[in-house]
DNA sequence: GACTGTGAAGCCATTCACAGCT
DNA sequence: AGCTGTGAATGGCTTCACAGTC
């Protein structure tokens, strides 16, 4: 059940304008255009209505759409109406922070394990939820029905881990270790990498005007 | 001095291939074809011609691309012969996490300040940076020569910090925060947004297959 | 023979512009 | 009159395929 063909750039969008539904929602808004969605994510109007036409009609010609009703429809297109359990590899600095980041929690991502090689971390409470030994990795995952591994390892054991967690089953990588990671075509891989994000800035520093 | 107009994804790519190549020196390889560079990166080898296409011709037809040679081009393309100094805004889990990692050092990327309304996060010692009071952004900005400014403040503050940022005369901003920025086109922007990613990855695994 | 550099073709995403509802 | 939904046009990136060079 592949809904065709869609861009990653439309999935990227239609997760800021769920983000920007949720606040008008707060906010006590109960109707929106294309038009103030574009304005608010920073896109056009047509590009808004596209992204939405990939997967049905949503709003009301002469009106806009229903914020809430929207909302829910996004949802459930994004796949959030059930929760997602996550494992975080590497409780360094960078795994430690994404442990007890807020904004996880929110919106059914559940962190649910923790691992890591290091035994001085093994132990650590993050949050609630207790660093494991790496060696616990295929146990937790299939106990625990871990289905995104968070990489925050280095880069020289991030292909390593990443091949234990495809093994035990994990169909989603995210990746912030500066390595380029392969998994077979089954597995959904995202990669965060701050040192790439800081060279693109350089680039455009050094060759704008 | 601007080479044109090259796109997103090439600059991204080219980050890339300046790490592997970075790589392939330490191990002593002296010459690599565009057909090895796009193996080791997950790319076609015509790609990886036509990334460099848009800047010159490096390579020699019939042999390939010096490893050192490439990979000094690239660090000029890339504009990282200078160091660029950055600013993070906000000493909470994450922006401690990243004044502590050590990817951001290397490679010409120098943490000159970091900065917190909560004062009792203020005289922080985080990899020898003290954490100085928000009051303090503009002068620190302007002492210290700041190019990149790091937003990890929550979402409700981001564009003030951001404005004042900005305003101050930094040129780039790398935005972590889970939250739409307005900046003049002068500025250059970038989004790390982890929510965004993981919805991305709830996405596919909804979908896949 | 091997591998780069590149015009041309193909493909994909965005923008345009308007028909279709309310 | 207002705003969505969408075919058509445009623009841009990637792949193809081969001429050019060592």
């Amino acid at each position: 059940m592949k809904a065709y063909k869609i861009p990653e750039a439309t999935v990227i969008r239609l997760s800021i304008y769920s983000r920007q539904l949720s606040n008008l929602r707060k906010a006590g808004v109960e109707t929106v255009s294309s038009e103030e969605i574009a304005n608010s994510v920073g896109v056009s109007s047509a590009q808004v209505r596209k992204d939405l036409a990939y997967f049905g009609e949503f709003g009301t010609r002469g009106v806009g759409y229903r914020v809430d009703e929207l909302l829910g429809n996004l949802t459930k297109i994004l796949g959030l109406t059930k929760e997602w359990n996550l494992a975080i590899i590497g409780a360094g600095k960078l795994g430690s922070a994404l442990a007890l980041y807020e904004g996880f929690r929110q919106r059914g991502f559940s962190i649910r394990a923790i691992v890591d090689v290091d035994h001085k971390r093994v132990g650590l409470d993050l949050a609630g939820v207790v660093v494991d030994p790496l060696d616990r990795l295929e146990t937790l995952i299939k106990e625990r029905d871990i289905k995104i591994g968070i990489i925050t390892v280095p880069a020289a054991e991030a292909q390593r881990v990443t091949d234990r967690l495809v093994d035990a089953g994990v169909p989603a990588v995210l990746n912030f270790s500066p390595q380029v990671l392969r998994v077979p075509p089954h597995v959904v891989l995202r990669n965060v990498d701050l040192a790439v994000n800081l060279k693109v800035l350089s680039f455009n520093l050094s060759h704008n005007s």
